[in-house]
DNA sequence: GTGGTCTAGACCACG
DNA sequence: GTGGTCTAGACCACC
Protein backbone atom coordinates (compact mmCIF):
# COMPACT_ATOMS: atom_id res chain seq x y z
CA UNK A 1 0.00 0.00 0.00
CA UNK A 2 2.54 2.16 1.01
CA UNK A 3 6.35 1.98 -0.01
CA UNK A 4 9.14 4.41 2.10
CA UNK A 5 12.70 4.53 0.78
CA UNK A 6 14.80 4.72 3.82
CA UNK A 7 17.48 5.82 1.58
CA UNK A 8 15.90 8.65 0.17
CA UNK A 9 16.71 12.30 0.38
CA UNK A 10 13.32 12.94 1.52
CA UNK A 11 12.64 12.81 5.03
CA UNK A 12 10.51 9.47 5.18
CA UNK A 13 7.93 11.19 7.47
CA UNK A 14 7.45 13.34 4.24
CA UNK A 15 7.76 10.38 1.87
CA UNK A 16 4.11 9.23 4.26
CA UNK A 17 2.24 12.22 3.99
CA UNK A 18 3.05 12.34 0.44
CA UNK A 19 1.32 8.72 0.17
CA UNK A 20 -1.40 9.78 1.95
CA UNK A 21 -2.03 12.82 0.10
CA UNK A 22 -1.46 10.64 -2.93
CA UNK A 23 -3.86 7.53 -1.79
CA UNK A 24 -6.85 10.26 -1.26
CA UNK A 25 -6.17 12.07 -4.30
CA UNK A 26 -7.28 8.60 -6.18
CA UNK A 27 -10.22 8.08 -4.17
CA UNK A 28 -8.56 5.40 -2.52
CA UNK A 29 -8.93 6.84 0.91
CA UNK A 30 -12.65 8.49 0.80
CA UNK A 31 -13.83 10.75 3.62
CA UNK A 32 -14.35 8.88 7.05
CA UNK A 33 -12.53 6.18 6.19
CA UNK A 34 -10.10 4.63 9.44
CA UNK A 35 -6.58 5.36 8.86
CA UNK A 36 -4.24 1.78 9.66
CA UNK A 37 -3.04 2.69 14.06
CA UNK A 38 -0.05 3.98 14.88
CA UNK A 39 1.72 0.87 16.08
CA UNK A 40 0.34 -1.43 13.34
CA UNK A 41 1.61 0.79 10.01
CA UNK A 42 5.14 1.71 11.98
CA UNK A 43 5.54 -1.68 12.47
CA UNK A 44 4.80 -3.01 8.88
CA UNK A 45 6.90 -0.08 7.52
CA UNK A 46 9.49 -1.51 9.53
CA UNK A 47 9.96 2.72 10.52
CA UNK A 48 9.59 4.30 13.85
CA UNK A 49 6.04 5.18 15.80
CA UNK A 50 7.90 8.25 16.30
CA UNK A 51 8.36 9.16 12.61
CA UNK A 52 4.66 8.02 12.04
CA UNK A 53 3.30 9.96 14.25
CA UNK A 54 4.76 12.72 13.04
CA UNK A 55 3.51 12.41 9.21
CA UNK A 56 0.15 11.76 11.04
CA UNK A 57 0.67 14.79 12.99
CA UNK A 58 1.11 16.77 9.62
CA UNK A 59 -1.47 15.40 7.80
CA UNK A 60 -3.45 16.43 10.96
CA UNK A 61 -2.60 19.70 10.66
CA UNK A 62 -3.38 20.20 6.78
CA UNK A 63 -6.49 19.26 7.99
CA UNK A 64 -6.88 16.00 5.90
CA UNK A 65 -7.39 13.57 8.89
CA UNK A 66 -8.79 13.88 12.55
CA UNK A 67 -8.02 11.45 15.23
CA UNK A 68 -11.21 10.30 18.21
CA UNK A 69 -9.38 9.72 21.10
CA UNK A 70 -9.77 6.05 22.01
CA UNK A 71 -11.33 5.31 18.14
CA UNK A 72 -8.78 6.10 15.92
CA UNK A 73 -7.94 8.66 12.57
CA UNK A 74 -10.12 9.25 10.08
CA UNK A 75 -9.95 11.05 6.96
CA UNK A 76 -11.42 14.28 7.01
CA UNK A 77 -14.46 15.32 4.75
CA UNK A 78 -13.46 17.96 2.86
CA UNK A 79 -10.01 16.03 2.39
CA UNK A 80 -10.00 15.03 -1.14
CA UNK A 81 -10.89 18.97 -1.71
CA UNK A 82 -7.56 20.17 0.43
CA UNK A 83 -5.67 17.49 -1.13
CA UNK A 84 -6.19 19.02 -4.64
CA UNK A 85 -4.62 22.31 -3.74
CA UNK A 86 -1.27 20.40 -4.22
CA UNK A 87 -1.85 20.48 -8.01
CA UNK A 88 -0.67 24.17 -7.81
CA UNK A 89 2.26 23.06 -6.10
CA UNK A 90 3.17 20.46 -8.70
CA UNK A 91 2.52 22.12 -11.85
CA UNK A 92 4.98 25.09 -10.05
CA UNK A 93 7.67 21.81 -9.84
CA UNK A 94 7.02 21.10 -13.27
CA UNK A 95 7.29 24.77 -14.61
CA UNK A 96 10.87 24.59 -12.49
CA UNK A 97 11.93 21.59 -13.98
CA UNK A 98 10.82 23.02 -17.46
CA UNK A 99 12.90 25.94 -17.21
CA UNK A 100 15.93 24.27 -16.41
CA UNK A 101 15.01 21.68 -19.43
CA UNK A 102 14.82 24.94 -21.47
CA UNK A 103 18.28 25.97 -20.53
CA UNK A 104 19.74 22.61 -21.18
CA UNK A 105 19.03 23.49 -24.82
CA UNK A 106 16.24 20.45 -24.62
CA UNK A 107 13.94 20.29 -27.71
CA UNK A 108 9.81 21.32 -26.39
CA UNK A 109 8.98 18.40 -28.26
CA UNK A 110 11.38 15.98 -26.62
CA UNK A 111 9.85 17.42 -23.23
CA UNK A 112 6.19 16.86 -24.27
CA UNK A 113 6.89 13.35 -25.20
CA UNK A 114 8.59 12.76 -22.03
CA UNK A 115 5.56 13.76 -20.44
CA UNK A 116 2.60 12.03 -22.76
CA UNK A 117 4.80 8.76 -22.36
CA UNK A 118 3.28 9.07 -18.64
CA UNK A 119 0.00 9.42 -19.58
CA UNK B 1 25.65 36.42 -12.92
CA UNK B 2 24.29 33.66 -9.74
CA UNK B 3 21.71 33.67 -7.34
CA UNK B 4 21.35 31.99 -4.36
CA UNK B 5 18.42 31.56 -2.11
CA UNK B 6 19.83 31.33 1.18
CA UNK B 7 16.29 29.84 3.10
CA UNK B 8 16.12 27.67 0.07
CA UNK B 9 15.62 23.52 0.87
CA UNK B 10 18.41 22.80 -1.35
CA UNK B 11 21.73 23.49 0.21
CA UNK B 12 23.50 26.64 -1.01
CA UNK B 13 26.74 24.57 -2.57
CA UNK B 14 24.17 22.85 -4.54
CA UNK B 15 22.80 25.87 -5.74
CA UNK B 16 25.80 27.26 -7.12
CA UNK B 17 27.17 23.58 -8.79
CA UNK B 18 23.82 23.70 -10.49
CA UNK B 19 24.38 27.69 -11.41
CA UNK B 20 27.54 26.74 -13.44
CA UNK B 21 26.23 23.19 -14.67
CA UNK B 22 23.56 25.91 -16.35
CA UNK B 23 26.15 28.23 -17.26
CA UNK B 24 28.40 25.53 -18.85
CA UNK B 25 25.11 23.98 -20.71
CA UNK B 26 24.51 27.41 -21.83
CA UNK B 27 28.30 27.94 -23.21
CA UNK B 28 28.53 31.02 -21.01
CA UNK B 29 31.70 29.17 -19.96
CA UNK B 30 33.62 27.21 -21.93
CA UNK B 31 36.80 25.04 -21.64
CA UNK B 32 39.72 26.58 -19.85
CA UNK B 33 37.86 29.83 -18.86
CA UNK B 34 38.66 30.94 -15.56
CA UNK B 35 36.62 30.63 -12.72
CA UNK B 36 36.10 33.31 -9.72
CA UNK B 37 38.19 33.11 -6.81
CA UNK B 38 37.20 31.90 -4.11
CA UNK B 39 37.12 35.00 -1.83
CA UNK B 40 36.07 36.68 -4.76
CA UNK B 41 32.91 34.91 -5.28
CA UNK B 42 32.18 34.36 -1.97
CA UNK B 43 32.63 37.48 -0.64
CA UNK B 44 30.05 38.96 -3.74
CA UNK B 45 27.76 36.42 -2.77
CA UNK B 46 28.03 37.08 0.96
CA UNK B 47 28.53 33.19 1.81
CA UNK B 48 31.64 31.85 3.60
CA UNK B 49 34.34 31.33 1.50
CA UNK B 50 34.06 27.15 2.57
CA UNK B 51 30.70 26.71 1.51
CA UNK B 52 32.18 27.88 -2.30
CA UNK B 53 35.12 25.69 -1.66
CA UNK B 54 32.65 22.47 -1.10
CA UNK B 55 30.94 23.72 -4.50
CA UNK B 56 33.54 23.98 -6.18
CA UNK B 57 35.11 20.78 -4.76
CA UNK B 58 31.95 19.01 -6.38
CA UNK B 59 32.65 20.70 -9.48
CA UNK B 60 35.63 19.16 -9.61
CA UNK B 61 34.25 15.50 -8.69
CA UNK B 62 32.28 15.98 -11.45
CA UNK B 63 34.85 16.54 -13.88
CA UNK B 64 33.60 20.10 -14.80
CA UNK B 65 36.94 22.00 -13.83
CA UNK B 66 40.38 21.61 -12.57
CA UNK B 67 42.22 24.03 -10.28
CA UNK B 68 45.42 24.60 -10.33
CA UNK B 69 46.56 25.71 -6.83
CA UNK B 70 48.42 29.64 -6.50
CA UNK B 71 47.10 29.82 -10.11
CA UNK B 72 42.93 29.50 -10.33
CA UNK B 73 40.34 27.15 -11.39
CA UNK B 74 39.80 26.15 -14.84
CA UNK B 75 36.31 24.58 -16.98
CA UNK B 76 37.23 21.77 -18.40
CA UNK B 77 38.07 20.96 -21.68
CA UNK B 78 34.84 18.16 -21.70
CA UNK B 79 32.86 20.15 -19.20
CA UNK B 80 30.23 20.54 -21.80
CA UNK B 81 29.62 17.11 -22.83
CA UNK B 82 29.68 15.80 -19.16
CA UNK B 83 27.27 18.23 -18.26
CA UNK B 84 24.83 17.12 -21.09
CA UNK B 85 24.21 14.12 -19.43
CA UNK B 86 22.21 15.88 -16.60
CA UNK B 87 19.67 16.06 -19.13
CA UNK B 88 18.68 12.54 -18.44
CA UNK B 89 18.03 12.54 -15.15
CA UNK B 90 16.28 16.51 -15.80
CA UNK B 91 13.90 14.30 -17.69
CA UNK B 92 13.66 11.52 -15.31
CA UNK B 93 12.89 14.23 -12.66
CA UNK B 94 10.49 15.59 -15.30
CA UNK B 95 8.68 11.74 -15.70
CA UNK B 96 8.39 11.49 -11.91
CA UNK B 97 6.47 14.88 -11.50
CA UNK B 98 4.45 14.22 -14.64
CA UNK B 99 3.32 10.58 -13.03
CA UNK B 100 2.24 12.39 -9.48
CA UNK B 101 0.14 15.10 -11.72
CA UNK B 102 -1.57 11.87 -13.25
CA UNK B 103 -2.15 10.43 -10.02
CA UNK B 104 -3.92 13.96 -9.04
CA UNK B 105 -6.15 13.48 -12.28
CA UNK B 106 -4.50 16.64 -13.74
CA UNK B 107 -5.41 16.50 -17.32
CA UNK B 108 -2.71 15.53 -20.01
CA UNK B 109 -3.50 18.97 -22.11
CA UNK B 110 -2.79 21.55 -18.77
CA UNK B 111 0.44 19.77 -18.12
CA UNK B 112 1.38 20.11 -21.60
CA UNK B 113 0.34 23.90 -21.32
CA UNK B 114 2.39 24.52 -18.37
CA UNK B 115 5.03 23.34 -19.86
CA UNK B 116 4.39 25.21 -22.88
CA UNK B 117 4.42 28.36 -21.60
CA UNK B 118 7.88 27.95 -19.90
CA UNK B 119 9.21 28.04 -23.49
CA UNK C 1 42.21 1.35 16.29
CA UNK C 2 42.68 4.70 14.15
CA UNK C 3 46.00 6.67 14.26
CA UNK C 4 46.19 10.50 13.06
CA UNK C 5 49.63 11.93 12.22
CA UNK C 6 48.47 16.07 12.37
CA UNK C 7 51.99 16.72 11.44
CA UNK C 8 51.76 14.46 7.79
CA UNK C 9 51.55 16.33 4.49
CA UNK C 10 49.04 14.07 4.06
CA UNK C 11 45.84 15.67 5.11
CA UNK C 12 43.68 14.54 8.30
CA UNK C 13 40.89 13.31 6.37
CA UNK C 14 42.78 11.31 3.50
CA UNK C 15 44.69 9.59 6.16
CA UNK C 16 40.84 8.33 7.94
CA UNK C 17 40.07 7.63 4.83
CA UNK C 18 42.96 5.58 4.06
CA UNK C 19 42.49 4.04 7.42
CA UNK C 20 38.81 2.89 7.01
CA UNK C 21 39.86 1.79 3.73
CA UNK C 22 42.14 -0.92 5.06
CA UNK C 23 40.29 -1.54 7.81
CA UNK C 24 37.62 -2.91 5.14
CA UNK C 25 40.31 -4.81 3.20
CA UNK C 26 41.28 -6.95 6.11
CA UNK C 27 37.54 -7.52 6.98
CA UNK C 28 37.62 -5.86 10.55
CA UNK C 29 34.95 -3.58 9.21
CA UNK C 30 31.96 -5.59 7.49
CA UNK C 31 29.30 -5.16 5.27
CA UNK C 32 26.40 -3.05 7.16
CA UNK C 33 28.58 -2.34 10.01
CA UNK C 34 27.86 1.04 11.41
CA UNK C 35 30.84 3.33 11.96
CA UNK C 36 31.39 5.61 14.36
CA UNK C 37 29.45 8.62 15.06
CA UNK C 38 30.81 11.90 13.42
CA UNK C 39 31.07 13.33 17.39
CA UNK C 40 32.13 10.39 19.23
CA UNK C 41 35.21 9.75 16.57
CA UNK C 42 36.04 13.56 16.56
CA UNK C 43 36.57 13.66 19.63
CA UNK C 44 38.31 10.62 20.34
CA UNK C 45 40.71 11.36 17.18
CA UNK C 46 40.84 15.29 18.75
CA UNK C 47 40.23 16.28 15.35
CA UNK C 48 37.55 18.54 14.48
CA UNK C 49 34.00 17.43 13.37
CA UNK C 50 33.98 19.03 10.34
CA UNK C 51 36.81 17.06 9.24
CA UNK C 52 35.77 13.82 10.14
CA UNK C 53 32.57 14.94 8.10
CA UNK C 54 34.90 15.08 4.86
CA UNK C 55 36.44 12.16 5.80
CA UNK C 56 33.22 9.65 5.82
CA UNK C 57 31.97 12.04 2.59
CA UNK C 58 34.84 10.72 0.61
CA UNK C 59 33.99 6.99 1.77
CA UNK C 60 30.25 7.27 1.07
CA UNK C 61 31.81 9.24 -2.77
CA UNK C 62 33.38 6.12 -3.38
CA UNK C 63 30.32 3.62 -2.47
CA UNK C 64 32.23 2.44 0.82
CA UNK C 65 29.66 2.87 3.03
CA UNK C 66 26.11 5.03 3.40
CA UNK C 67 24.58 7.49 5.88
CA UNK C 68 20.73 6.95 6.98
CA UNK C 69 20.67 10.59 8.76
CA UNK C 70 19.48 10.15 12.13
CA UNK C 71 20.21 6.74 12.63
CA UNK C 72 23.97 6.54 11.54
CA UNK C 73 26.46 5.67 8.89
CA UNK C 74 26.64 2.52 8.00
CA UNK C 75 29.64 0.18 5.57
CA UNK C 76 28.16 -0.28 2.01
CA UNK C 77 27.38 -4.16 0.71
CA UNK C 78 30.15 -4.64 -1.70
CA UNK C 79 32.43 -2.34 -0.19
CA UNK C 80 35.32 -5.23 0.48
CA UNK C 81 34.78 -5.47 -3.58
CA UNK C 82 35.60 -1.71 -4.21
CA UNK C 83 38.22 -1.57 -1.57
CA UNK C 84 40.53 -4.12 -3.63
CA UNK C 85 40.35 -1.60 -6.21
CA UNK C 86 43.07 0.12 -4.46
CA UNK C 87 45.19 -2.87 -4.68
CA UNK C 88 45.95 -1.88 -8.88
CA UNK C 89 46.50 1.73 -7.63
CA UNK C 90 49.16 0.62 -4.95
CA UNK C 91 51.49 -1.70 -6.95
CA UNK C 92 51.56 1.57 -9.29
CA UNK C 93 52.80 3.46 -7.11
CA UNK C 94 55.33 0.43 -5.99
CA UNK C 95 56.20 0.22 -9.82
CA UNK C 96 56.84 4.52 -9.44
CA UNK C 97 58.93 3.60 -6.30
CA UNK C 98 60.82 0.77 -7.57
CA UNK C 99 61.68 2.63 -10.91
CA UNK C 100 63.26 5.53 -9.01
CA UNK C 101 65.28 3.48 -7.13
CA UNK C 102 66.73 1.89 -10.09
CA UNK C 103 67.52 5.18 -11.36
CA UNK C 104 69.27 5.58 -7.94
CA UNK C 105 71.11 2.64 -9.04
CA UNK C 106 69.84 0.90 -6.04
CA UNK C 107 70.48 -3.06 -6.42
CA UNK C 108 67.16 -5.27 -7.46
CA UNK C 109 68.57 -7.35 -4.57
CA UNK C 110 68.35 -4.55 -1.77
CA UNK C 111 64.86 -3.81 -3.18
CA UNK C 112 63.62 -6.79 -2.82
CA UNK C 113 65.40 -7.59 0.90
CA UNK C 114 63.43 -4.65 1.94
CA UNK C 115 60.08 -5.67 0.92
CA UNK C 116 60.39 -9.23 2.07
CA UNK C 117 61.31 -7.50 5.38
CA UNK C 118 58.01 -6.17 5.87
CA UNK C 119 56.33 -9.27 5.10
CA UNK D 1 64.81 16.65 -20.98
CA UNK D 2 62.76 17.50 -18.07
CA UNK D 3 58.81 16.72 -17.93
CA UNK D 4 56.65 18.71 -15.87
CA UNK D 5 52.73 17.83 -14.97
CA UNK D 6 51.57 21.19 -13.98
CA UNK D 7 48.53 19.52 -12.61
CA UNK D 8 50.16 16.94 -10.06
CA UNK D 9 49.85 17.05 -6.22
CA UNK D 10 53.45 17.73 -5.84
CA UNK D 11 54.50 20.76 -6.22
CA UNK D 12 56.18 21.97 -9.88
CA UNK D 13 59.42 23.26 -7.96
CA UNK D 14 59.87 19.65 -6.23
CA UNK D 15 59.21 17.80 -9.55
CA UNK D 16 62.07 20.08 -10.62
CA UNK D 17 64.31 19.09 -8.13
CA UNK D 18 63.14 15.49 -8.34
CA UNK D 19 64.21 15.70 -11.99
CA UNK D 20 67.92 16.98 -11.29
CA UNK D 21 68.72 14.31 -8.38
CA UNK D 22 67.86 11.52 -10.93
CA UNK D 23 70.00 13.44 -13.34
CA UNK D 24 72.62 13.81 -11.07
CA UNK D 25 71.87 9.90 -9.61
CA UNK D 26 72.27 8.57 -13.21
CA UNK D 27 75.36 10.28 -14.32
CA UNK D 28 73.78 12.79 -17.08
CA UNK D 29 74.80 15.70 -15.11
CA UNK D 30 78.29 15.49 -13.92
CA UNK D 31 80.43 17.88 -11.24
CA UNK D 32 80.82 21.19 -12.63
CA UNK D 33 78.39 21.13 -15.33
CA UNK D 34 76.36 23.93 -16.16
CA UNK D 35 72.70 23.85 -15.67
CA UNK D 36 70.56 25.81 -18.01
CA UNK D 37 69.75 29.03 -17.08
CA UNK D 38 66.54 30.65 -15.30
CA UNK D 39 65.25 32.34 -18.41
CA UNK D 40 65.69 29.55 -20.49
CA UNK D 41 64.45 26.63 -18.83
CA UNK D 42 62.12 28.53 -17.80
CA UNK D 43 60.38 29.61 -21.04
CA UNK D 44 60.99 25.79 -22.29
CA UNK D 45 58.79 24.50 -19.76
CA UNK D 46 56.81 27.35 -20.00
CA UNK D 47 56.17 27.52 -16.01
CA UNK D 48 56.87 31.02 -13.74
CA UNK D 49 61.12 32.01 -13.72
CA UNK D 50 59.90 32.57 -9.87
CA UNK D 51 58.86 28.48 -9.80
CA UNK D 52 62.17 27.85 -11.12
CA UNK D 53 64.03 29.91 -9.02
CA UNK D 54 62.76 28.45 -6.02
CA UNK D 55 64.11 24.95 -7.33
CA UNK D 56 67.18 25.86 -8.06
CA UNK D 57 67.63 28.09 -4.72
CA UNK D 58 66.42 24.09 -3.30
CA UNK D 59 68.92 22.36 -4.99
CA UNK D 60 71.26 24.91 -3.98
CA UNK D 61 70.33 24.66 -0.21
CA UNK D 62 71.18 20.70 -0.61
CA UNK D 63 74.50 21.80 -1.83
CA UNK D 64 73.96 19.38 -5.18
CA UNK D 65 74.91 22.90 -7.19
CA UNK D 66 76.17 26.49 -6.89
CA UNK D 67 75.96 29.30 -8.61
CA UNK D 68 78.76 31.94 -10.10
CA UNK D 69 77.24 35.51 -10.44
CA UNK D 70 77.55 36.62 -13.93
CA UNK D 71 78.94 33.02 -15.05
CA UNK D 72 75.75 30.39 -14.30
CA UNK D 73 74.74 27.73 -12.04
CA UNK D 74 77.06 24.41 -11.70
CA UNK D 75 76.95 20.99 -9.99
CA UNK D 76 78.29 20.44 -7.29
CA UNK D 77 81.38 18.48 -6.97
CA UNK D 78 80.18 16.07 -4.28
CA UNK D 79 76.65 16.56 -5.70
CA UNK D 80 76.36 12.49 -6.61
CA UNK D 81 77.51 11.67 -2.87
CA UNK D 82 75.04 13.59 -1.97
CA UNK D 83 72.43 12.89 -3.85
CA UNK D 84 72.65 8.95 -2.89
CA UNK D 85 71.32 10.14 0.52
CA UNK D 86 67.84 10.06 -0.84
CA UNK D 87 68.34 6.29 -1.86
CA UNK D 88 67.32 6.00 2.05
CA UNK D 89 64.08 8.00 1.87
CA UNK D 90 63.25 6.28 -1.39
CA UNK D 91 63.86 2.56 0.74
CA UNK D 92 61.30 3.92 3.40
CA UNK D 93 58.46 5.39 0.87
CA UNK D 94 58.77 1.54 -0.47
CA UNK D 95 58.29 -0.08 3.67
CA UNK D 96 55.61 1.99 4.12
CA UNK D 97 54.21 0.76 0.51
CA UNK D 98 54.90 -2.28 0.65
CA UNK D 99 53.50 -2.39 4.23
CA UNK D 100 50.04 -1.05 2.70
CA UNK D 101 49.92 -4.10 0.58
CA UNK D 102 50.05 -6.59 3.17
CA UNK D 103 47.18 -5.29 4.73
CA UNK D 104 45.76 -5.36 1.06
CA UNK D 105 47.00 -8.83 1.58
CA UNK D 106 48.53 -9.03 -1.71
CA UNK D 107 50.94 -11.66 -1.58
CA UNK D 108 54.42 -11.16 -1.13
CA UNK D 109 55.39 -12.71 -4.49
CA UNK D 110 53.31 -10.64 -6.67
CA UNK D 111 54.79 -7.81 -4.81
CA UNK D 112 58.27 -9.06 -5.58
CA UNK D 113 57.26 -9.95 -9.34
CA UNK D 114 55.74 -6.45 -10.13
CA UNK D 115 59.28 -4.97 -8.56
CA UNK D 116 61.11 -7.23 -10.75
CA UNK D 117 59.04 -6.01 -13.60
CA UNK D 118 60.69 -2.90 -13.65
CA UNK D 119 64.20 -4.05 -13.47
C1' DG E 1 47.20 36.88 -5.44
C1' DT E 2 45.57 31.59 -5.69
C1' DG E 3 43.61 27.01 -3.76
C1' DG E 4 43.67 23.56 0.33
C1' DT E 5 43.04 22.34 4.90
C1' DC E 6 41.71 22.82 9.52
C1' DT E 7 39.52 24.49 13.92
C1' DA E 8 35.72 26.15 16.75
C1' DG E 9 31.25 26.52 17.28
C1' DA E 10 26.53 26.90 15.78
C1' DC E 11 21.88 25.49 13.93
C1' DC E 12 18.63 22.37 11.71
C1' DA E 13 15.99 18.25 10.55
C1' DC E 14 15.42 13.56 11.55
C1' DG E 15 14.70 9.15 14.44
C1' DG F 1 21.21 10.57 19.89
C1' DT F 2 22.34 10.93 14.48
C1' DG F 3 24.08 13.29 10.02
C1' DG F 4 24.12 17.80 7.16
C1' DT F 5 25.13 22.41 6.48
C1' DC F 6 26.94 26.78 7.36
C1' DT F 7 29.72 30.71 9.33
C1' DA F 8 33.92 32.95 10.92
C1' DG F 9 38.44 33.03 10.90
C1' DA F 10 42.97 31.07 10.64
C1' DC F 11 47.26 29.00 8.52
C1' DC F 12 49.92 26.95 4.85
C1' DA F 13 52.11 26.16 0.37
C1' DC F 14 52.36 27.72 -4.12
C1' DC F 15 52.62 31.06 -8.22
Amino acid sequence: MIEIDKYSRTPIYEQIVNAFEQLIASAELKANDVLPSVRMLSQQLSINPNTLQKAYAELERKGLCYSVPGSGRFISDDAQNKVFGKKGELLQELKAIAEELRLFKVSLEEVIETVRAVY
